[in-house]
DNA sequence: GAAGGTCTTGTAAACGTTTGCATCTCGGGA
DNA sequence: TCCCGAGATGCAAACGTTTACAAGACCTTC
């Protein structure tokens, strides 16, 4: 038998009667010790016993389970995880959660990790290099066992060092720093996009779109010129802006390029929250959606439909997307060995509605291309 | 001195030569002894330096620090916690972070207590009451030093058990489980709503709203039916509908209510993803508004904008929750002792747009009342 | 009746920190 | 010369678990 242990909060051996039903309302968190220390029973026992251990006779399993829960013993995952090795967290950083990628994700792996008891840490770099290092050393110091990340534009090299202790998922951006990784093709939406314009006859286009130091920026912006180049076309600098993924801002690129002099037959918007502000621009300006000019958006497809005319829009597997990478970081987590995804890349769709249509004025004025 | 511990990695005193530059390129994690062996000091002198305690001679300091970032040393919260109990997670457990009042309020979260050192853990209830049970077991075990809550309708009574241990901010809701919390001012925003309505001449409302066992929900009901009395009126129980918050619900809710023989002459819509749906229906029956119909719906206010008519909107001051909330929850973290911030309750705003309109028709038919 | 299992339990050493206390060194004052 | 205090460091005990190993109990088999 053991004999109890420091300071015994109740009596000696004989059930208490001081305390007669005491079931722990408050006070110093119950411990495996003082379980075992009322059951007479050492804390290997009782550790074996919560763990489910086929060693403890099924009896004294029970009764230890029993008084678990009667005295409200809740486990310290910290010195479970110190002494066992076993990481209980996954970190998830990306620049923002208000993005519904992101948000989306977030909730799937959050909720997926959760079904193996292991929790998301949520850390949020705003695209600041400064503010990632920061948090991608937190992380580690909290001993991620995995890691899915959105990388900056300019992630710091003792970034990248920090990541390859850890095993990490890319999502939604690639910056070369792991094989595993969810994207999404949005080049070969932007190609298909771009097709679809120049089908209808558009010779003059313009995009707005977000920084092309950011992977998926990049390919957007590559499918629209790789697209235009095969007809012989170029995009136009002066019908280019490249800007932050904001609605303020896409609201004053838009008006900048949609009130001067040679205005595009047709625009593309390479980001949700700047197509929003694109959205508003057109709308003060009075600009009549698709006769004056063709609009094709990006993001999620739920406002774009309530927008009047319906707008056509490149949407990104969104839902697909979280589930995958959910998938992945729930499998990283439990079974190390096998690693079946490599880069899981999903399809972007293009959804044509009602606001692209042949341009109104047979041809663009006298300049040759764009 | 310290005596050589155990194994040490590289030579024995003098500066190595085997290793030239080794930067810890991987291997074993690098932790304090392993600085104090290679710098011949004590475990505690390394913590101490690492710790900026006052007690280490300058010099003796900077060359810990030197060579830990030389070695990439990162520590271990998880013993640091265990060992000095101090707490660096923040639970914010949630039904979901889609939806924009959680998302904005875990990106705030996050990025203030990150500032502190601390650390969020994004635990999703989906407003189930035993998912909520566990994650909140979860988070407890974790040992979180504070946690932000929007509780679900149904909360088990062991999950209220579990609170009690923990200091807990209630988030949007509240279900009675602390003294902090941050919500907004529902019931104002829908009484005021209701009040342009009826002041618009309207004589038949209709409400889309979430359950009344959720605090806001109610507040919102309870909201239009206060200031309906206060007319003499009342809502009618057909023409009310309580409903989860999807934008399905909201769109087959909105169907059903509109295309009934009386149609009412004015809808007032009690959640942002309902509103959504609401807005699609109304579209897809070719009803006009506001010249067939009024309608108020909630949420943030830039989708709303762009509808047309751009509708009037309840809205609810995410922003300034989200950054209440993160306040109070990195106050809590921080110096435990004063606690500034009981109950914020801020303002909802309704903002009057183009879809409120006095009816039509002059009158509702025969029903004299609703 | 000894030998060798199979179960069940206990002992004690980890895990990587922090921190109370003891120890050592040094310089100054009596 | 001795003592004392301050400043810097080391020793070792925590923190709450898990787990290798030992050990006891009991049964079977020869």
């Amino acid at each position: 038998m053991a004999a109890s242990r420091t300071s015994s909060p109740s009596g000696s051996g004989e059930p208490d009667i001081a305390e007669p039903m005491r079931a722990d309302g408050d006070g110093a968190p119950v411990r495996i010790v003082d379980l075992a220390d009322e059951l007479d029973l050492s804390i290997a026992t009782v550790s074996r016993a919560l763990n489910n251990s086929a060693a403890v006779r099924p009896e004294v399993a029970e009764r230890v389970r029993s008084l678990a829960v009667r005295r409200g013993y809740v486990a310290n995952r910290l010195a479970r995880s110190l002494r066992s090795h076993t990481r209980s967290f996954i970190g998830f950083l990306v620049p923002d959660v208000e993005n519904l990628a992101y948000s989306i994700a977030a909730d799937a792996c959050a909720t997926y990790v959760a079904r193996s008891g292991h929790q998301l840490i949520l850390a949020i770099s705003g695209d600041d290099a400064g503010l990632e290092l920061q948090a991608l050393r937190s992380l580690a110091e909290a001993q991620v066992g995995g890691l899915i990340v959105a990388p900056s534009p300019d992630m710091s090299a003792e970034s990248r060092r920090l990541l390859r202790g850890l095993s990490v998922v890319e999502f939604n951006r690639t910056a070369g720093l792991s094989e595993d990784m969810v994207l999404c093709d949005d080049r070969a939406a932007f190609v298909e996009a771009t097709r679809h314009l120049l089908d209808l006859g558009h010779q003059s286009l313009a995009y707005i779109g977000t920084t092309d130091a950011v992977s998926n920026g990049r390919e957007r912006l590559e499918g629209v010129r790789a697209e235009l180049r095969r007809d012989g076309k170029r995009l136009l600098k002066r019908r280019t802006r490249l800007l932050p993924p904001t609605e303020r801002d896409g609201y004053r690129a838009a008006h900048e390029l949609l009130s001067g002099p040679d205005r595009p037959t047709a625009m593309l918007v390479g980001s949700s929250n700047l197509s929003m502000g694109v959205a508003h621009a057109v709308r003060d300006l009075g600009i009549t959606v698709p006769d004056d000019m063709s609009l094709i958006v990006y993001g999620d497809s739920r406002w774009g439909q309530l927008y009047s005319p319906a707008l056509t829009t490149v949407t990104a597997p969104y839902a697909a997307m979280a589930r995958s990478v959910a998938d992945i970081v729930s499998g990283l987590v439990s079974h190390d060995d096998e690693r079946p995804a490599g880069a899981v890349r999903l399809p972007a769709e293009l959804v044509v509605r009602a606001s692209t249509a042949p341009p109104k004025q047979a041809a663009a004025p006298q300049n040759r291309s764009t």
